[in-house]
DNA sequence: GTCTATACAGTGATAGAC
DNA sequence: GTCTATCACTGTATAGAC
């Protein structure tokens, strides 16, 4: 018989992976050290290398897929199936429960501004370009016409980097939900000009 | 008699200041290591600490504290003095100078995402909350009401570091640029609705 | 597969020569 | 006031014990 899940209190790669993401997101590249990814984890730098034999970038390359994969899942997915009034409802809730309500900053984002762009360029670019696609896609199907949906759609994205960079400076998330809601708006006005 | 200003080849401690925000900005504050700085400024470590006696906390200090001079000359005090049709037209003038049309990052906000935002909280948070204001004031003066005044400050200073962001993310300045146009469109709807 | 021990480059910081 | 030499420490990475 196949064995079933082995009960162990170490883990399996793919549990490690959330773990380490939030050491890069609170640090940065250049900040996140093994120590502080082995303090996190509780996995010595032996096991950690066991699992990415190229280390830190090899880690982070993880991350970032990681990463790009719940987006998939839980916004750029129903932006491309569900109507746009329910899809636009699910990327908001998503969003705001992701960066929790503007207490959590974007991983991407924070890789983005600093030199740790250059080696993740692609995944970086990638992200930001799909989650931007998806979004001008709905708004397309909603009625907008293409140039301002694609205009929307890229200061909306825009936007709630913003947002998480600007709750974040000042230390509070109340800031974070007004820019959403701001956003937020702002799109629903579009779309009711467009019916 | 007094001395005029020496001929040297080696800086000024104000002189290296600017220097030394470049390499803050490029690789935020962990990334910058002593030998990328003094490779910037051409001057030794023990240079570096004859000017800055508390090291690299002093001079990422120095820095921010030059940069917030910077636009408190440039845009701050013109957005309280000018009438606030030129003041808003210097300040979008300035801030694409500044940014480079979208090709250099904002060091405050790339401060502000990780921790090193515990560090500085108070120039990080003063920095924009002055831009804030001062903004928020000038839309009020032309007649914006002053929850909207205060909102749409808040909309544009986070628009505007969500575009840097992006911009950067996508390596393309062009972005940066569609979005200071849609941010600013924004502002004249309001005022021209105000008066 | 996990860990400890180790290697070696690079870090921020200090002391002292000139 | 500038530099080099040196410090103790931490960084990533590797080897090898169990």
């Amino acid at each position: 018989m196949k064995a079933g899940p082995r009960v162990r209190t170490i883990y399996e790669k793919a549990d490690t992976v959330p773990l380490i993401a939030e050491v890069f997101r609170e640090l940065g590249y250049e900040g996140a050290s093994f120590s502080r990814i082995t303090a996190r984890t509780g996995l010595s730098k032996g096991s950690l290398y066991n699992f990415f034999p190229k280390g830190k970038e090899e880690m982070a390359a993880a991350v970032l897929d990681h990463i790009h994969g719940w987006f998939e899942t839980h916004i750029f997915t129903p932006l491309e199936q569900e109507l746009p009034g329910p899809a636009l409802e699910t990327m908001w809730r998503q969003v705001c429960a992701y960066f929790q309500d503007g207490g959590r900053v974007c991983l991407v984002g924070v890789f983005a501004l600093d030199e740790t762009r250059d080696r993740f360029s692609v995944a970086i670019n990638g992200y930001f370009t799909r989650w931007i696609e998806t979004l001008a896609s709905v708004l397309m199907r909603a009625g907008v016409a293409n140039r301002l949906a694609q205009e929307l759609a890229e200061v909306t994205v825009s936007g709630i980097q913003g947002a998480l960079v600007l709750a974040r400076a000042r230390g509070e998330t109340a800031l974070f939900m007004r820019m959403v809601a701001h956003l937020q708006r702002q799109l629903e006005a579009a779309l009711s000009q467009a019916d």
